[in-house]
DNA sequence: GCATAACCGACCGCTTCAGTAGGATTTGAA
DNA sequence: TTCAAATCCTACTGAAGCGGTCGGTTATGC
């Protein structure tokens, strides 16, 4: 499995907030009765959210959370790397400082690191698939009847 | 990290079979030695490929592996799958036996599972970037200068 | 001041990962 | 015919992450 149940929850709990049509704050409560999720497992996720600057909460009663930007503002790879920490296809890839990928496998002596090239192609394509996906089409992919949605997915 | 190690160590000891000019077979320990691997570990991941059909083994002193067929005609998703199970982005898919890609959660009720589109284009791409390398490009990848790998990568 | 909600940290059972260990079987060669 | 090299097989282990629970603290509206 490429992720964990941290992405489905947490991309399920966004698209949620995204549905809301008003401005003010819907309870994580709510959302796990609407999701079927428990509660006290979707405030660790939520946590993650709110760190990344994805959503905002506001305390007390009445409070909750709401998006922190447009949902046609908020592309998916955000979400699930605030979700699952950095996407990587492999232990050994890390960023570097000036942004590039880098396999620490690098300096192997007579011949490079032979599967850096692979996972460099799959970086590329979940990544491509992830910032090519903004939450607000998956807000709209959620509302709508099946067969519009048969013709969306392959229009990536 | 969407792979664990058995996915690396296993491509790579893929690549040592590939990198191999004769047809006599190699012995793990010359390639765990080549690859700096522990050798009953590998023993544990070159079962997994043998079962999938992917290499061929000779029992006996001067034994070893071969790769089942050319290099060439080696998907690198059918090597990934046989390591590290099922490519798929999220527990909830399966293959169904017509060869199509279900989500258990279709059946939510009021709004379908909110995460399907994602999660398909995701797959599509992880999915397009291992099918469409083989064996044999891993193999000159690893064989030749740095300047020529660069542009390698991006021609997935 | 009370209910509601966000926040926070500790804990727990379970599974997988990465690796080890020990043996059995097969085979070529001395 | 015996030995060494190799595949093959099963069981085990420590560590880490996953999925989730729990108890408590803080902030806020009514």
């Amino acid at each position: 499995m490429l992720f964990s149940t941290k992405a489905e929850y947490g991309v399920r709990l966004m698209v949620e907030l995204g549905r809301q049509p008003g401005s003010q704050p819907v309870s994580l409560g709510s959302v796990a009765e609407a999701e079927n999720l428990p509660l006290s497992y979707l405030e660790h996720l939520v946590a993650k959210l709110r760190k990344a600057g994805l959503v905002t909460s506001t305390r007390g009663a009445h409070g909750g959370y709401r998006l922190a930007k447009p949902a046609e503002e908020i592309q998916m790879d955000a979400v699930v790397e605030a979700l699952e920490g950095q996407i990587a296809p492999m232990e050994c890839f890390h960023d570097s400082p000036e942004g590039k990928v880098l396999c620490s496998h690098e300096s192997d002596g007579d011949h490079a690191c032979s599967t850096k090239l692979l996972w460099m192609r799959v970086q590329g394509g979940v990544t491509k698939a992830l910032a090519g996906t903004t939450l607000a089409e998956l807000v709209e992919f959620s509302e709508h009847s099946a067969p519009k949605r048969a013709a969306a997915i392959s229009a990536a």
